[in-house]
DNA sequence: GATAATTTTTAGACTTGTCTAAAAATATAT
DNA sequence: ATATATTTTTAGACAAGTCTAAAAATTATC
């Protein structure tokens, strides 16, 4: 059974709502995703549920059924692939490749995106540090946590980012930030929790807003 | 001004048929290229119009506007970068690329398409010869006949097909027949117009119908 | 637990691109 | 030149996906 594009970024949304909620995806929270109105939102679940991708009830919310959690992995599969693909070969900026990977996730090829997965030599991570899916749906997760998490004292690895605006990721790259990058927590203010943070023995200072919205894996660790 | 992806496919066929024909485009000249009823094609004629994309007028065939050719252009371009991409970098085979690359053509970034012209080193031809348009919408024609034209007793390199269906394709594999090969015309029979060919030192006899359908370039011409 | 506020669904309408069937225009044939 | 055949257009309908406005269900409040 064949989806639509449309269907395919319902669902795509409401796999990425469920990530970060864990339970029901409410009408209105597919809505503001998709940037639709409600009734629309609701006319479409019909349709998913009936395919099977989704269980429906009236008012109740809805999951993804494992066809449905499938079908959405693929595209984020896809999407994350397409991603690497701009960065690695085509030149483009971590802050660039969202819109036309948006696009490209929906090619259809079982080849193309296997031959994509080898010509990239079978990455892990997006350009962000989001894990990629492998052919069978399955996620590699990566222990790891929000710097504002992190302990003083410590050396961290930065593994990802949460918020991936242009403008967020546009002041990473100002201070030399990336997938990668070693940092060390060398004091925290109780006052805002703001940290003051060594790169290549730089010091800086980040605020909550900006520790909140980066994923680290500690030194020494698996 | 927005082109939608079924104004593309419009555009392209309005294109290819004007190619052939070098006159008026005719609605069911459209509507067998698309696959449409010929009503179908009427209603999309009258939106192309409006957009200034063709010269529409009422029973008598459409041509393309400059606007419009420019338009088809680049998706010709698009879709021959693309096929070069398939077969260069993620191996597929020359008769695999087509229905891919009728996908991939509507993806709308131009950077996108600039990278990866550069990632392709700048290609002239796609992998059946024909020629790729560059940023302007020129297109670098080179002299060409089909092999049914050639002269018995001339040798000639193939630099493309006309038919391009997985079959054909297919049939010149088989005979490790490819852009670049060099043949020599041997021989012609009157009665059929079947042509002995030499190709690396094996002798082939090739069918009109096979003959028609390979482009050749002269050796020692420019 | 009744009432108010919010969320969700329904009902009906609109757009894009398609279709069928019928009418109009053009081309062909005698 | 007139009848016939073909091509093209019009008219009206349909499916996908969206919207607004109103009704129904749920949740929050007192």
């Amino acid at each position: 059974m064949l989806t639509t594009l449309t269907e395919e970024n319902y669902l795509k949304a409401i796999y990425h709502i469920s990530q970060s909620t864990q339970s029901e995806v409410s009408t209105n929270a597919i809505a503001q995703k998709i940037d639709a109105k409600a009734s629309s939102v609701t006319d479409m679940l019909k349709k998913l549920a009936d395919k099977n991708l989704i269980t429906y009830i009236k008012y109740r919310g809805v999951h993804l059924t494992e066809k449905g959690r499938l079908a959405a992995v693929d595209i984020v599969r896809k999407h994350r692939l397409w991603e690497v693909f701009l960065v690695d070969k085509l030149n483009f900026a971590w802050d660039e490749v969202h819109d036309v990977a948006e696009q490209l996730e929906h090619i259809k090829s079982q080849k193309l995106i296997n031959e994509l997965d080898a010509l990239l030599d079978f990455p892990t991570h997006d350009p962000h540090g989001d894990p990629i899916p492998d052919k069978n749906g399955q996620i590699h997760r990566t222990s790891k946590i929000l710097l504002s998490q992190a302990e003083v004292g410590k050396s961290y690895t930065c593994v990802g980012v949460l918020d991936s605006s242009s403008d967020f990721l546009k002041y990473l790259d100002k201070h030399k930030i990336g997938i990668g990058t070693s940092l060390r927590l060398d004091d925290k203010e109780d006052f805002d929790q703001s940290m003051n943070i060594k790169i290549n023995d730089v010091a800086i200072v980040m605020s909550k807003a900006i520790t909140n919205n980066i994923y680290v894996k500690a030194h020494n660790e698996n």
